[in-house]
DNA sequence: CAAGATTAAACTGTCGACAATCGACGATTA
DNA sequence: TAATCGTCGATTGTCGACAGTTTAATCTTG
């Protein structure tokens, strides 16, 4: 008879997931800045800051490895990782590769509930241009490509970008700032949803590639400000 | 006055790493069609049969799960990922993505030494044509590919192909045969490797999309040809 | 006989423990 | 004095165990 299962598809509450949540806290406390670069992660420090046994740390951490954001010394732990200024730089080249071809897809893709949810994401931007954060400018940023990146409708695609973006979110912590007026940056974001609606190829990839180009450039310029730094590799 | 270290380079013999060792079986297992897709990993199974506890396979799981090669269900254990015919697409889509790029920058760090390398690995191509062994012919074939990525110099790409590739290695034990005359397959390349020494990025991009796009194709027939695969997301 | 309820077995998630190993610090020697 | 050796505490890698959940197997009942 079946009246066991209200039929209604509720998102899996199934947060029993302890790996998960501690690599989430742990991702967390890297974006924030709050393990910096080169820093040791202790495992039964972790473990029993949070109450848990060093199983599961020792399993998100692996996790985090295989993402990039901590290496493995065999023998000697994990380390939150140094990125260097080639590092940012293979991740920018990468990154625009996957979303001129992601912006590809997704002009194919594109349907009105798409294209509002765009829209949408770039009038959120323009409001947040106006308040002081930070954080939540280059988030709201990287919503909007990563819309794109679902548009495409590729698990693996979205995937790699979220990837990329947790790789290029632990050098924001440092530099703090961002590198261009906030609401200079949403319009260019208007141009951007334009040629993706215009839909061909050449010029998606073109605009993509530029978008993208300038950040880079800009943030290369602030990270080479930055303090020098050796390898997490030592000896 | 440095006279500690006597300066001979030894190779480091970093191999006590059984995480790492069992992530490997595990990968071949299911690579060598010894773990079908769909299949459930036991743990402690797996465990008993290695002669190790089950934290190292667990870790192990966990990896290959980042890697595309498991699935875990939470509280109900990893499975051999049932790729789709969807999957196949995406990876290859990527791939194409991927190496295209790749192309282009191995063009631009070409030297005589990466040439011969490449020239090399063609004359390796022919010579394991002759023979009947298709696993090796694949392999020698990833092998080129690869060996593009590695000049590309960028090692989130090198990553990103070797995933790809491993999970494409994955059908390959349910397929089972080649998709062309090896000898042929050989000769494309040689087309690819003399458009990679012209350095035109277009030219290169196209010849790269066509080569990986024929490969898609004709795997794309034969993977439909096989029983068909509901996922292993059950339910 | 089939569908549902009940019980038993198997497996996962997590924990605490123990030995092996690493890094630091101080002792030793030229 | 400066470099090497030896020792000690701290930390990792691995293991076995236990509780809770899922799967299967068995029993019940209409």
């Amino acid at each position: 008879m079946r009246l066991m299962s209200p039929p209604v598809g509720l998102t899996a509450l199934a947060d029993t997931d302890l790996v998960g949540q501690v690599a989430r806290i742990l991702t967390q406390a890297i974006i924030k800045g709050q393990m910096l670069p080169g820093a040791k992660v202790v495992e039964a420090g972790i473990a029993r800051e949070l109450g848990v046994s060093r199983a599961p740390v020792r399993e998100a951490a692996r996790l985090l490895e295989q993402q990039g954001l901590l290496v493995s010394h065999p023998r000697r732990g994990f380390f939150v990782r140094k990125l260097e200024a080639t590092d940012i730089d293979e991740i920018y080249d990468l990154r625009i590769c996957v979303e001129c071809h992601a912006g590809v897809l997704a002009s194919k893709n594109m349907t009105p509930a798409n294209r509002d949810m765009l829209r949408r994401q770039i009038d959120v931007m323009h409001e947040t241009a106006a308040i002081d954060d930070h954080a939540r400018q280059i988030e709201e940023d990287y919503k909007f490509h990563r819309m794109i990146c679902e548009i495409a409708g590729s698990k693996r695609l979205l995937r790699l970008f979220d990837d990329l973006a947790s790789e290029l979110r632990m050098t924001i912590g440092l530099i703090g700032r961002l590198y261009d007026d906030p609401h200079r940056i949403a319009q260019t974001h208007e141009a951007l949803l334009e040629v993706l609606e215009q839909g061909h190829p050449d010029i998606i990839t073109a605009r993509i590639d530029y978008h993208i180009g300038a950040a880079w450039r800009e943030v290369g310029k602030l990270v080479r400000e930055l303090p020098s730094s050796t390898n997490g590799a030592a000896t």
